[in-house]
DNA sequence: ACGATACTTGCGTTCTTGCGCAATTGGTGA
DNA sequence: TCACCAATTGCGCAAGAACGCAAGTATCGT
C-alpha cells in the first residue's frame, strides 16, 4: 500500500509540476531532451515556435524543477532535471492511450 | 532506451491528462478515491469545495478519462478508471519532492 | 569598442480555468 | 402528484496562461 495522506503543500507542488507538463509543446520540449541537452534554439525548430515562447515555456519547465540549463558561450543548454520526468511523460501517455 | 516519437494528437491527449491533473482539489479527489468508490458529496467535503464545483472538477477528471461514475439511486459514487493514475500521483509527488 | 548572435524579459491581447451562485435534472418516497 | 435530496448545468466574473512582437541583456569575434 501506498502512502497517500498527501499534505497541503506537497500537492500544490505536485499540481504545479503537472501543470508543465499539461502542455503539448513543452512535453514535446521534454521528449526532445530525453537524448540529451540541447540549445534553446534548437528546441524552438523542434517544437516549431518562436524562440521568445520557447524561452518561457523553458522557464515554465524550470520554475517546476524538471529542466535545468548551462550556459556555454552564447548559447544555453537545458537539460532535463530527473529522469523521473520522462517516466512521467510515459505514464501520461500510456494513461491517456 | 523508450519510445519518445510520440505523434501531435498523443502528445495533446497527454498534456490534457496533466492539466486535469494539474489542480490541487482534484489530486486531492484522485487520492481519496485510492480506497475506493466514493459519492459525490463526500468527496466535497472531503476536499472542502462546494458540490457544484466539485462536480465541475469530476467532469474535468471523466473527460480526461481518470474517473468514471457509477449512479446508485439518488447518489453517483466515482471510481479510479485506471490504476495507473495513482502511480502518476505518486511520482508527480516524488518529482516535486 | 563595435556589431553580431543567442536568450531573456516585458507588454498587450486573447483564450482558458476555477469559483460562487442560481436554476435544472434525475431519482426516491410520502 | 408533490416535496425532497443528490448531482449537474449555466452564467458572470476574476485570475492565470499562451502567443506575438519589441526591447533588453549577455557573450563572442574582430
Amino acid at each position: 500500500m501506498i502512502d497517500i495522506a498527501t499534505t497541503e503543500g506537497a500537492r500544490a507542488r505536485s499540481a504545479a509540476v503537472a501543470r508543465a507538463l499539461g502542455d503539448p509543446k513543452r512535453l514535446c520540449v521534454l521528449e526532445s531532451l530525453a537524448a540529451g541537452e540541447v540549445s534553446v534554439g534548437d528546441l524552438a525548430t523542434r517544437v516549431a515556435c518562436q524562440v521568445p515562447n520557447m524561452s518561457q515555456h523553458l522557464a515554465v519547465l524550470r520554475a517546476a524543477g524538471l529542466v535545468t540549463a548551462r550556459r556555454d558561450g552564447n548559447t544555453v543548454y537545458y537539460r532535463l532535471a530527473d529522469p523521473r520526468v520522462l517516466e512521467a511523460c510515459q505514464l501520461l501517455l500510456s494513461i491517456a492511450r
